[in-house]
RNA sequence: GGGAUCUUAGCUCAGCUGGGAGAGCAUCUGCCUUACAAGCAGGGGGUCACAGGUUCGAGCCCUGUAGGUCCCACCA
């Protein structure tokens, strides 16, 4: 380690430096030990295609910010990480590269598709988290899984027999959600709804037998005609009664279809009369399984007609309606068109309209499994922030249906479902078993549907430490603590998370969940790839630092906000990185050659019990924040602390006894012990927002310490708390500010240092102020001071500033215009008149005095008495100078 | 259709359980003061969307209105 710090900051040239390092030497990594209490944090699984985007980022450094604190707190604390198969988004990909080679993903057959498959995680897997190292993420590496992992892949063989055993998973025919682009259906989480301009047909179907006469349906989907089993209408409704089980002609058709009554049917909406298509709509279908209506599918898989649309045949869905309602309109049968705005099911991965569709498939039943879930929150065991996320969480909980799980894709968990190739007998075992227990032959065939890609992820907490074996890690580091992720995959995700945990481990997966919104670009769009406005957080960690990056995503807004992202406030971070590294370069460079000793409390002057007061009660309120899951809240007061309290006010007062040590060594020692004291803690305090940089200081800082990573978290020690200090350096603070802002008022040079002549009716208050001259009397830019009682007499010519107990003079009579002095002094008088103004108003409030608590009206009272004086003092001035 | 959330300084946003409006950027005025000009010191700029209500007291709590954003939803 440098024993001196780097002119400039740059933190290329740490960076990369200080991770290798931090990973060489373990820090990362987590064994069971007992005598230390865990903390543990499950890392979303990022997705083998993904790349690093602000999303990643903000979501790591949140948890990077959570696993540092505890493990300086103390805690064994153990990040988790891994990877995600991402069933279908990897899919697509690998499908694409192929057929970029020419090569087509059928004529490879499943193994060989398998491979390819393998070969893309090999090449890109890790990409992302060589990413997620260059921010600093601090999770155990030697513990990275990937979803489809041996021991990952024995957790869904595992909980998929159990469940299928107690009957939560079944196989059964239902209407489902199909992409007709992907090939293969998809849960209901997985469908978006968006708005479209379509329109509404009319249409005449002819009632069988008696000529001319017709029943008028109205549908935004005419080509599902050739799918119609019956026409419905209200049985309340009085229009239609006389036609209810009556036959229907239907159009282009050979079929004749019957009128039934059904509630569904809404008399106000349309004509009141709705085609009832059981085999490609969701609520015909529930209304075809009331009448025992036939299904007749007549879209294809790649959502072409099939052979019941007659004529249309092997046209796409769009076309087909096209064509056809040309046709009705030939025939006479359509009565009119429409404009209609309606909520059409798209694909959230290839926005293809989604097609409902009849399909053998596997079902998780949700019902039973999601009552422990619902209660969980409920009940405050898990608790998710912020709360408002739980009217979100209980809305999905609340209209659950059974989960689809199974997809027709080859990369994934293949459903270990078997069927003897006999007697066409279904086996679920976790292995293909040997004997059929029905016809005794010995041929299986596996299922040929792999499982949704969350089925996995929802493991995931109790997966990725051995489960189903017992382990250790799994006795010792489950339940998690905290789980950190955006709100947008909470029902993807948390709650399949929660119900899998209580169903299989008995218990809640975390305590907690923090959600965070989204990063969005500068005027607040969402980033994405078609837009071209995403900004990548490798070019800002190259451009800034990943420290500059990491606190700009956590400053400034509030949990589970979305926030904007802006250049400008990267290069704030940034400012405030150089600021912590000058500042520390400062300190460095005056401890060189200085045998440092720890300063007896005696020895202390006020300015350094005022600042260690300050650190001491930082970390006590930082604290609190944190554990409140407030982190951008924390590491703004320690931000404020250091550029505010440190550097612009206590090494200021301290430059005078650093340039002059030898005059005074004792007080010299004091000061650069405080400074290298607050200093370390304040890193501390700063090292899970910005370690790279924190640490880098830390070791020059000390050189005896492997690592701030290391370090202990500081703690509230009593032992620091001098309140009495801390108000005389508040004074003068107030005392300086009066005096620059004087100063400026009038005009007066930096160069013109002037004399400062301080009064006060309060000896205590005159005192302090002697006692601490020598911390404000540069940053005053004074050449001398002078103290006095309340009525001594002074320059009739001075300036004066009116402060709480004292008034200040400076003799400038020279450089001062008096006329403007008297303005200023009269600006100054109209201010204290409203405050007197609004404080006695509050004091002769009957109902205040009676009401609001004793403090408050105590405190009213005093800012009453202070106002009052330091108006006196005001007048008086200005009377003086008649 | 249901729900959530937002509306605070020119811009982007903080503001914890109600007790005198904050930050960053931008802007203006001085400063190359031996850690830092990526800085220092000082200043200007806000009927906290609107209308009611509760309260001694409301940016904060309640109701309503307007506008924005998002989520959920089987009105064909």
């Amino acid at each position: 380690m440098a024993k001196e710090l780097a002119k400039t900051y740059d933190p290329k040239g740490i960076e990369e430096r200080l991770y290798t390092k931090w990973e060489e030497n373990g820090y990362f990594h987590a064994e069971v030990d007992r005598s230390k209490k865990p903390f543990t944090i499950v890392m979303p699984p990022p997705n083998i295609t993904g790349q690093l985007h602000m999303g990643h980022a903000l979501d790591n450094t949140m948890q990077d910010i959570l696993i540092r604190w505890k493990r300086m707190q103390g805690y064994n604390a153990l990040w988790q990480p891994g990877t995600d198969h991402a069933a279908i988004a990897t899919e697509v990909k690998v499908i694409k590269a192929l057929k970029e080679q020419g090569i087509d993903k059928d004529d490879l057959g499943r193994e060989g598709f398998l491979e390819k498959c393998w070969d893309w995680r090999k090449e890109y897997g890790g990409r992302i988290i060589n990413q997620l190292k260059k921010m600093g993420s601090s999770a155990d590496w030697a513990r990275e899984r990937f979803t489809m992992d041996e021991g990952c892949s024995d957790a869904v063989l595992e909980v998929f027999t159990r469940l299928y055993d107690k009957k939560l998973i079944y196989k059964g025919s239902r209407i489902v959600n199909w992409c007709p682009v992907c090939q293969t259906s998809i849960s209901d989480a997985e469908v978006e709804h968006e708005d479209q301009d379509g329109f509404f047909w009319h249409i005449n179907y002819p009632v069988v037998g008696e000529e001319g006469r017709f029943v008028e349906i109205a549908t935004t989907r005419p080509e599902t005609l050739f799918g119609d089993t019956a026409v419905a209408v209200n049985p309340e409704d009085e229009r239609y009664q006389d036609i209810i089980g009556k036959m229907l002609k239907l159009p282009c058709t050979d079929r004749e279809i019957p009128v039934i009554a059904d509630s569904y049917v809404d008399k106000e909406f349309g004509t009141g009369c709705v085609k009832i298509t059981p085999a490609h709509d969701p609520n015909d279908f529930e209304v075809g399984k009331r009448h025992n209506l036939a299904e007749i599918v007549v879209i294809n898989d790649d959502a072409t007609m099939n052979e019941k649309a007659g004529k249309f045949a092997g046209m796409d869905r769009y076309e087909c309606r096209k064509a056809l309602v040309e046709d009705l309109k030939a025939q006479g049968l359509l009565v009119k068109v429409e404009p209609h705005t309606h909520a059409v099911g798209t694909h959230d991965r290839c926005g293809t309209t989604v097609e409902p569709m009849i399909k053998q498939q596997w079902f998780v039943k949700m019902d039973e499994l999601i009552k422990p879930a619902v209660e969980a929150v409920k009940k405050g065991e898990i608790q998710l922030l912020p709360k408002r996320m739980e009217k979100t969480y209980f809305n999905w909980t609340d209209n659950i249906r059974d989960w689809c799980i199974s997809r027709q894709l080859w990369w994934g968990h293949r459903i270990p479902a078997y069927y003897c190739e006999e007697c066409g007998e279904m086996i679920v075992a976790k292995e293909m078993p040997d004997v059929c227990p029905k016809c005794g032959h010995t041929h299986f065939k596996q299922d040929e549907d792999t499982l949704d890609t969350w089925f996995s992820s929802a493991l995931w907490p109790f997966s990725t430490l051995g489960w189903p074996n017992n382990t250790e890690d799994l006795k010792y580091f489950y339940p998690n603590d905290v789980l950190v992720t955006g709100y947008d995959i909470i029902f993807f995700w948390v709650i399949r998370m929660i119900f899998s945990g209580f169903e299989q481990m008995g218990e809640a997966p975390f305590h907690t969940v923090l959600f965070h919104g989204l990063v969005r670009d500068d005027q607040g769009r969402k980033m994405s790839k078609s837009l071209g406005n995403g900004i990548d957080p490798l070019e800002v960690i190259d451009k800034y630092g990943a420290d500059a990056l990491r606190l700009t995503l956590i400053t400034g807004n509030a949990p589970g906000n979305d926030m904007r992202f802006y250049w400008e406030r990267v290069e704030n971070s940034r400012n405030f990185a150089n600021k912590v590294w000058n500042a520390s370069r400062f300190i460095m460079m005056n401890l060189e050659g200085v045998e440092l000793h720890t300063p007896e409390a005696s020895e202390l002057k006020e300015a350094d019990k005022w600042i260690l007061s300050k650190v001491n009660r930082l970390a006590k309120d930082a604290t609190e924040n944190m554990d409140k899951y407030e982190l951008g809240i924390a590491v703004q007061k320690v931000y404020d602390f250091i550029w505010d309290e440190f550097c612009d006010w206590y090494i200021e007062i301290v430059k005078p006894r650093m340039y002059n040590k030898e005059n005074d060594p004792a007080s010299a020692n004091a000061a650069l012990w405080t400074l290298k004291k607050v200093l370390s803690d304040a890193l501390k305090m700063l090292h899970p927002y910005m370690p790279f940089i924190t640490e880098e200081i830390y070791c020059t800082l000390h050189p005896e310490e492997e690592s701030i990573m290391i370090s202990s978290w500081p703690e509230f020690d009593a032992k620091y708390d001098f309140a009495e200090e801390e108000e005389m350096i508040e004074r003068a603070k107030e005392l300086v500010k009066g005096i620059r802002n004087v100063r400026k008022d009038m005009d007066v040079p930096n160069s013109k240092k002037a004399k400062v002549i301080i009064t006060s009716d309060n000896e205590t208050v005159l005192k302090n102020f002697e006692k601490t001259v020598d911390a404000y009397m540069g940053l005053a830019n004074a050449s001398e001071v002078e103290f006095a009682a309340g009525d001594a007499a002074v320059p009739e010519d001075a300036v004066s500033v009116v402060i709480a107990d004292a008034v200040v003079y400076l003799p400038l009579a020279d450089l001062v215009d008096m006329e403007k002095e008297k303005e200023r002094l009269t600006k100054e008088k109209e201010k204290l008149e409203k405050e007197l103004q609004r404080s006695r108003g509050m004091l002769s409030n009957e109902r205040f005095l009676s009401k609001a608590p004793e403090a408050k009206v105590q405190e009213e009272k005093e800012k009453l008495a202070k106002y009052e004086q330091m108006m006196k003092d005001v007048c008086d001035r200005l009377d003086a100078m008649k």
